[in-house]
DNA sequence: AATGAATGAGCCTTCATTCAT
DNA sequence: TATGAATGAAGGCTCATTCAT
C-alpha cells in the first residue's frame, strides 16, 4: 500500500502515465469489468510491476476520483469568491465545470460510475466532496434569487436542475468533437437562466461580461487547465 | 439456454420475481460487481435453479433494458402521435419520461450504467433504440421551433439539454421521496420552455392544459405505468 | 465462508477427508509452504469445488487444530474429575494425551508448528484452550505435592516439566512404530513420577492400579480415540 | 548467487547483522510467512542490496541453523570427552545445552520448525548432525547405567526423554525470564537423574560437582557463549 | 556497496456455468 | 422444478529473484 520512500525521477511520471491508462479503460468497460492485467498491458508491465506504482486496483480508482474532484472543486471555489455578480458566477463557474469535464472525459465517466466500488473512507470523503461541490452552486443559486436575477425557488431543484444539465454531459459529449467549454456553457446558461429569471430579468449582456471577465484574467494570470496526465 | 419450451403456471412470474430481484442487486453494486450467487440467495434459490429461469447473467441484463427501454418507448411514441400543440406533446412526454424513470429507478440505473457490459447484437440495438428515442424528443423541439414556440436553436444540442435535464434525474431521485414525476416535470419544463421561448413567448397556463388532457384521458383509458414486477 | 445451508449426504465426509488430507500436507511442508492447489490435488478436487467445502485456507488450519485440541481438552477434564489418587489420575493423563499424540500425529505437529499463522480469535482461542490444559495438569501435580506424594516443587515448572516430557513426543514418534501410548506412558511416568517423588516415596504399584482401573473402565464402557478422520 | 570474492571491511559484520534480523522474523512468523522484503525492511536495506549479502532465502536459512547447531554440538562433544563423572557429564551437557537455546532462542524455534523447508544437502547434513548430537547423549547415558548409577533403560528411549525434556523448552521460555540455564538444568536433571537413578544411588551432591568444576574452568579459560550476532 | 525497477510464477479466492440426479 | 456438486478460468495480489546503473 505504502510506496517505497525513495523513487527515481520517472517514478511519478509512469505512475500518472498507469493511472492515465487505467482510467481509459475503465471508462471503457467499467471498473469492476476491467482486470488489472488489462491495465498492465496498456501500460506496458508486468503485472509485478504494475504494483510496484498503484498499491491496488481501489487506489487506482482513488487516484482517477481525485483527478477530477480536485481541480473541479478548487475551479468552483476560486470562482465562487469572486467579487462579481452571481449570475455571472455561475455562467464562468458553468464554464469551469465543462472545461473540466472536457479535459478529463474518461476520468469523469469512470467518476459517476464506479464510487460505488469505493469503500469505507474512500467513499465517505468522495460524498462529502460531492455535497461539497453542490453547496457552492446552491450559494450562488440562492444569492441570484435573492437580488432578484432569478425568481423564487426551491433551492434544492434549482441546483439539481443546473446539475442535471452539466453533469449529464459527458454522457455524450465527444472529445475534440462539435462543442467546447465555452459554447457549451453559453448554450446551457442561456436556456437556465433564461428559465430561472426573475420577473422582467434579462441576461442578453452576459457573454460581453464573460469575455470582459476572460480577458482580464489571461492578462493577469492564465488559469491552465491540466492535462490528463500529470497530477492536477 | 433457451427457455424450456414446455413450462408450468408459476414459471414466468418466479421468472419476473427473479428479474426484480437482479435490477435491485445491479442497481446497488454494478453488474459486472454482482455475482450470480447473489441472485440466486435473493432469489431464495440455489444456483441449479436460477439457471433453469435466467439463461444466462447478461440475458438478466437484456431483459433489464428491456423493462426500461420497452415502455419508455410505446409511451414516447403514444404521445408523440396525439394531435395536440407540440409544447404540450413534450410536457406530457417529460413526464411519462420521469414516470418511467421513477417506476423503476434501480433498472434506470442499470440501464445507464451497464449497458457497456452487453455485446453484439443487444448493444446494437439498445443503442438504435436510444438514438429513436432521441429523435422523437428531437421532432418535437423542431415542431416548436417552426411554430415559432420556441427561438432558432441548434436541434441536436436543445434536444441533449432536454435529455441532460430529465435523465440525469435517476442519479438523485429518492423513490417515494420529495418529488413525484409531476411535480418534477412542471419544474424542468418551466426552466426549459422558459429557456427556450421564442420572443414574447410565455407559456403560462401549460399546467392547465396538462390537467386537462390527464383529465380527459382519464375517463377515456387508463394508461397506467406498470410496477417493477410483469413484464410491460 | 458460511458453507451452504443445505448439503447433501456425503458432504461432511468429504469435508472431514478433505481435512485429513490437508493434515497431512501441512505436517509434511508446513501450513504456509503448502499451496491449496496441493490440497486439491491429494483431495482429487478442482480449486473451486475444494472452497465448496473448506470456506478458506485458514479455516482448514482452525479445524485441525480443533481436532487436536477439542478431545484433548475433553479427555484431560474427564480424567482430572476422576475419584483416584492425584498420582494415579496424572498416570492416566498421561496415557490420553499420548494416546490423542499418536492418533492424530500431523495433527500435532501442524497444531505445534503451525498456530502463529492464526489470526484475531482463533488465535486467541487457541492460546486460552492451551493455557486451560496446563491448569489441570498444574492441579493434579500441586495434589499430589500437598499428601506428599511429590516433593515440593515450583509448581509452574513441574507442569512444564511434564509437559516438555509428553509434548516433544511428535517430533521423533512413528505411528505403528515400537511404541504405543501405554508403554509411553509407562516409560515417562516412572521417570517423572521418580523424580518428583516426595522422601521415602515410590510408585512400584502404580502399573498395577492403572490396569485395574482400565479394566474396570473397559467393562462399564468403552472410551475410544477416534481415528483421524472423522469429527471428534 | 556466490559471495563476491572481494568484499570490504564493513562486509561480514553486515552480513551477521542480516542473519540476526531474519532469525528474529523467521522466528515470529516462520520462514515460509516471511518475505524476502520484511527482511530487508528490518535490516535497512533495499531488496537488491540484501542479495549482495545473502545469495538466497534458503541460505539464510541454513546459516541459522548452523549457528545452532555448530556451537551446539561442539560444546557436546568437548563435554563428553571429559574426563569426569558419566551423570556429571551429562549435567554439564544439560546446561551447555540449556545456555545455547536460551542464547540464541529465535534461532532454536527456526530451528525446530523451519527445517522441513531446506531440500537436497542441506537437509541431509542437518538430520546427520542432529543424529550424531543424540549419539553423544545415548552414549553417556549408557556409560551412567554401566556404571550402575542409572538402572537399566531402553537406550533410545532414556535419551528421548532426556531431549524431549530440554529441547520443548525453547516453546514457553522468555529470554531474561524468571529461569536461567544453570536453574533450568538444575531442575530437569534433578527429575531425570532421579526418575533413571539405579538401586540405591542419589546424586545429592551433584551440583556441588557442578560448582567445582565451573570455578576450575574459569580459572583455566573461559568458554563463552556467543552472541546471536557474529558467527560461531 | 547499494538502488530502484522489473519480472513472471505462484498465491488464495471467486466466478459464471454445467449437469446428474 | 430444483438441488448440490463440480469445473476451470480468471480475479487481485505477493513473491523471490535479477540486473542495469
Amino acid at each position: 500500500m505504502a510506496r517505497p520512500p525513495g523513487h527515481g525521477a520517472g517514478y511519478e511520471t509512469k505512475r500518472q502515465e498507469i493511472i492515465d491508462k487505467a482510467a481509459a479503460l475503465f471508462a471503457e468497460k467499467g471498473y469492476a469489468a476491467t482486470g488489472i492485467a488489462e491495465v498492465g498491458d496498456a501500460a506496458g508491465l508486468a503485472r509485478g510491476a504494475l504494483y510496484y506504482y498503484i498499491g491496488s486496483k481501489e487506489h487506482l480508482l482513488v487516484e482517477i476520483q481525485d483527478r477530477v474532484m480536485r481541480p473541479m472543486l478548487a475551479g468552483v471555489h476560486r470562482i465562487a469568491a469572486l467579487d462579481e455578480d452571481p449570475v455571472l458566477r455561475l455562467r464562468l463557474l458553468s464554464q469551469t465545470l465543462l472545461e473540466n469535464i472536457l479535459a478529463r472525459l474518461d476520468h469523469v465517466r469512470v467518476y459517476e460510475h464506479d464510487y460505488r466500488n469505493l469503500r469505507g473512507d474512500n467513499r465517505t470523503r468522495l460524498l462529502s466532496q460531492r455535497r461539497e461541490f453542490e453547496g457552492v452552486v446552491q450559494q450562488l443559486l440562492v444569492a441570484a434569487m435573492e437580488d432578484g436575477s432569478f425568481r423564487r425557488l426551491d433551492p434544492g431543484l434549482a441546483t439539481l436542475q443546473f446539475l442535471n444539465m452539466h453533469n449529464h454531459t459527458y454522457q455524450w459529449v465527444k472529445p475534440g468533437g462539435e462543442w467546447d467549454a465555452r459554447s457549451l456553457s453559453r448554450e446551457y446558461c442561456a436556456t437556465l437562466f433564461a428559465g430561472f429569471a426573475g420577473p422582467g430579468r434579462r441576461f442578453d449582456d452576459i457573454e460581453d461580461h464573460v469575455s470582459d471577465f476572460l480577458a482580464k484574467r489571461e492578462t493577469a494570470a492564465p488559469v491552465p487547465i491540466p492535462r490528463s496526465s500529470g497530477r492536477a
